[in-house]
DNA sequence: AAATGACCGAATTGGTATTTTAGTCAGTTT
DNA sequence: AAACTGACTAAAATACCAATTCGGTCATTT
């Protein structure tokens, strides 16, 4: 096409911007020298600053699921896919630079907008694995379960140990990890 | 005895008055008034205000420990004794001001003395369920494993669904939370 | 010897002048 | 005329500084 793709030039834009400064330090601005476009065409295509950000999260949720999808496979136990895929997810929050941004944006000044966008990836982490444990119950793999509470329960379990369990306790391997989830969450404690 | 005891007074002062106003709102000066000594004598107890506070926490620490306690029953199973222990810890929490002021602090304004305290009274109620899990190994009731980070995943997972899975669903009940922690942690969900 | 409160420097607060920013829109370009 | 632009505005954030407050000390009092 001959004529340039504002809007993709927009999005690749910000999404620069927000990975490099955070949502806050970023100004419209910016984005529009960054795009090499005027201010006001950024307005053509997004309401608001917020609605240009919650767009590039979507598509960061996007890439999430991408990289976590080729990380599953249907004959795996469902221990090895939930390792797996919590794996992968906090490997993409350590290497990702937006993610890295916003977290770090989240825990020092806490901006709002910053902390919903967050919930927002968390939420479709939480759905994406409310799937898997589904099948997992249909395949009679594990128990039945209320699928939605299961993954909460396992996100968090494993956000405790790999974040903070470290404040006071040498780092866990990953295979320690998954050791751990097996022994908890599958087995059982009971002896 | 005739003479006043001193530290007892201003250790009450001060009791109420970070139960009241907090850890940054409450003055040296105020404890004073309010234990109706000098200020310089509450110098010749504690060396900062820091120490003071510390004391503060020592004391609810054990407050906390007798709480639960009395809630502790050495024929009962681990499930129940763990249910006990947990939600006794959760409604000290939720009723006892001194508390209530402290999260509340830590997660408005994030006060770097109220986080460390706060930290040290989670701490200690992990070691804590260490010692009742390590009881349970010994005697057989669960399988061998590392009785810290047991804990510390049970107290996780106990706050995380009484604290967080309330911002997007309904709470749940104590019955439900003792149901949960029987199935993911002690039976497992292996089918 | 024990207790006190006036006192000190450091830190916090409140008020305000200045700058920055999200969003608009009259005008320009294509 | 449809797409695009950047100077403009009102509101918000920031920088600045004076005034106050606070933790901690110590010379004096009890």
């Amino acid at each position: 096409m001959a004529v340039i793709d504002r809007k993709k030039l927009i999005l690749e834009a910000a999404a620069k911007s927000f990975s490099l400064y955070g949502y806050k330090a970023t100004t419209m601005d910016q984005v529009a020298k960054l795009a090499n476009v005027g201010k006001g065409t950024i307005y053509t295509f997004f309401k608001t600053k917020e609605e240009l950000f919650d767009e590039i999260i979507s598509s960061l949720i996007a890439d999430i699921r991408f990289e976590v999808e080729s990380a599953l496979d249907d004959s795996a136990s469902i221990l090895d896919n939930v390792n797996h895929v919590l794996a992968r997810v906090h490997e993409f929050r350590k290497s990702h630079q937006l993610t890295i941004k916003l977290i770090q944006e989240e825990r020092d000044m806490g901006t709002q907008t910053v902390v919903e966008a967050m919930q927002r990836v968390e939420q479709s982490i939480i759905q994406y694995m409310k799937g898997i444990i589904q099948k997992a119950i249909e395949k009679g793999e594990i128990k039945s379960c209320d699928p939605e509470i299961t993954a909460f329960v396992m996100l968090k379990m494993y956000f405790s140990l790999v974040n903070e369990w470290q404040r006071n306790h040498p780092p866990l391997k990953k295979e320690e990890i998954a050791k751990l989830f097996e022994l908890y969450l599958l087995k059982g404690l009971l002896a």
